[in-house]
DNA sequence: TCTGGGGTCCTAGGACCC
DNA sequence: TCTGGGGTCCTAGGACCC
């Protein structure tokens, strides 16, 4: 039954275009302040703390830094005197995404933001405007420039694969065009880790079939790889084919996650065996999870709680919810009803997280009966509102106050304290 | 001086129901 | 009463991506 599949997989080709902002965070941190420009700049903490580098200027990359690698090594690699270490800023980031998702709207309706620096783009029913999609390339970067002073670079293909690794090769500042029909003497001869999905287990796993290029994988028939990988073999094999898995086929902007999740999740400063430490991290973050979800206006089936230990093994576990018309303090509750569970090594925790699952629409009904239930939720919506105005951390559950710094105790469990504490 | 945070997708086994 | 198969939901964990 493999005909019918192929034939719903995209029989009619179309044209992408994958927009890519250069070293995002640095380049929004110099457009605020110029005097990091020329030198090298880093993105993600300062160098003693425990953190990885999660952007790095271009002359950062040429001391050998790169996104992921730990900050206290990135720190060894580049010049002490000249080199700018920056928390980031978040919010400024979100602020100049929409900026530049705005300017893609306006070429055509169908972005699809893939992270806050990509966005992909159907470009169907632009023909019209430009004589060819290089000199619409070209008017998008300038178009970008000119609104937010950022520079993209732009992969162009049929398939999302192909624009992702025509974007590859772009970087930095390029655009780089596959024209349909080219794509197998494109992809021939490329290395196997330009296929997106061939991560590092997949790539050493295909290499002792001596696998080394996408064009191998490609010649290699659908059923074998299916047979070794699964799904996950049919999905490398189309994209090495130069075309669209299942996976890769729907509409432009139409991007809808089947199982949808929230999770807040953080290092601790220091290992910890504490369980009050973990205790206390855990309830933070799932008050945070919890108010993500209800300004989303979603409700969630599900909570988890993810433990990394000191030796970088983690595990989690996983809760079903006894209704999804939930407040704050029944998620609390499952948390910390799953974490001792969860702890079972003897074995000091790094990092602690909360996951909320099973994401469905919180329709606002009347059908609110429950005093308790009812009183419990006004009190969270409540809690939302002042966090809207003063920080997240200008109200926090009980447990969590121990995390924050000088914030005496307070009725209800609740605290308010001056906005700069959320911080 | 090791190794962030927020996600998606896939698999496999067990429970439960018909 | 015993047995089996299929579907679905739930949970744990792995791979991968930006």
């Amino acid at each position: 039954m493999t005909a019918p599949t192929a034939l719903r997989l995209r029989a009619r080709p179309r044209d992408l275009m994958l927009v890519d902002l250069d070293c995002f965070y640095v380049s929004v941190e110099r457009a605020r302040d110029p005097s990091l420009r020329g030198r090298p700049v880093i993105v993600g903490g300062l160098p003693h703390e425990r953190g990885v580098v999660a952007s790095a200027s271009y002359e950062a990359r040429a001391h050998g830094v790169h996104a992921g690698m730990p900050l206290a090594q990135a720190a060894r690699l580049c010049p002490r005197d000249r080199t700018a270490f920056l928390h980031g800023d978040h919010e400024a980031y979100l602020r100049a995404s929409h900026d530049v998702l705005a300017v893609l709207e306006g070429f055509t309706p169908q972005v699809e933001p893939l992270s806050l620096d990509e966005a992909l783009l159907d470009l169907a029913g632009c023909e019209r405007h430009h004589v060819s999609w290089l000199a619409a390339a070209a008017a998008v970067h300038a178009a970008v420039r000119e609104a937010t002073g950022l520079d993209v670079s732009i992969g162009i293909g049929g398939t999302r694969a192909v624009a992702r690794i025509a974007l590859a090769m772009a970087k930095p500042g390029g655009v780089l065009e596959v024209r349909r029909g080219e794509e197998a003497a494109f992809l021939a001869d490329l290395p196997l880790r330009f296929l997106p999905g061939a991560g590092g287990r997949t790539r050493q796993a295909l290499e002792r079939f001596n696998v080394r290029t996408i064009g191998d994988l490609g010649a290699i028939p659908e059923e074998v790889l299916e047979a070794t990988f699964g799904r996950t073999g049919i999905t490398l094999s189309r994209r090495a084919r130069g075309l669209d898995a299942e996976l890769d086929a729907h509409t432009v902007g139409e991007r809808t996650a089947k199982r949808p999740t929230i999770s807040r999740e953080t290092s601790l400063a220091r290992d910890t065996n504490d369980p009050r430490v973990v205790d206390g991290m855990l309830s933070y973050l799932a008050q945070r999870a919890c108010s993500t979800l209800r300004e989303r206006g979603l409700r969630a089936r599900s909570v988890s709680v993810r433990l990394r230990y000191a030796d970088f093994q983690s595990t989690a576990m996983r809760r079903r919810l006894p209704s999804t018309d939930l407040c704050d303090e029944d998620v609390l509750a499952a948390v910390r009803a799953l974490w001792p569970q969860c702890w079972q090594r003897r074995v000091k925790i790094r990092l602690v997280g909360v996951a909320l699952h099973g994401l469905e629409r919180r329709e606002e009904r009347q059908l609110d009966l429950l005093a308790s239930v009812d009183g419990e939720r006004h009190l969270d919506d409540a809690v939302d509102r002042i966090r809207e105005r003063h920080g997240f951390g200008s109200v926090v559950r009980g447990r969590a106050i121990g995390l924050l710094k000088k914030v005496p105790a307070s009725a209800r469990g609740f605290r308010l304290s001056t906005p700069s504490c959320s911080r």
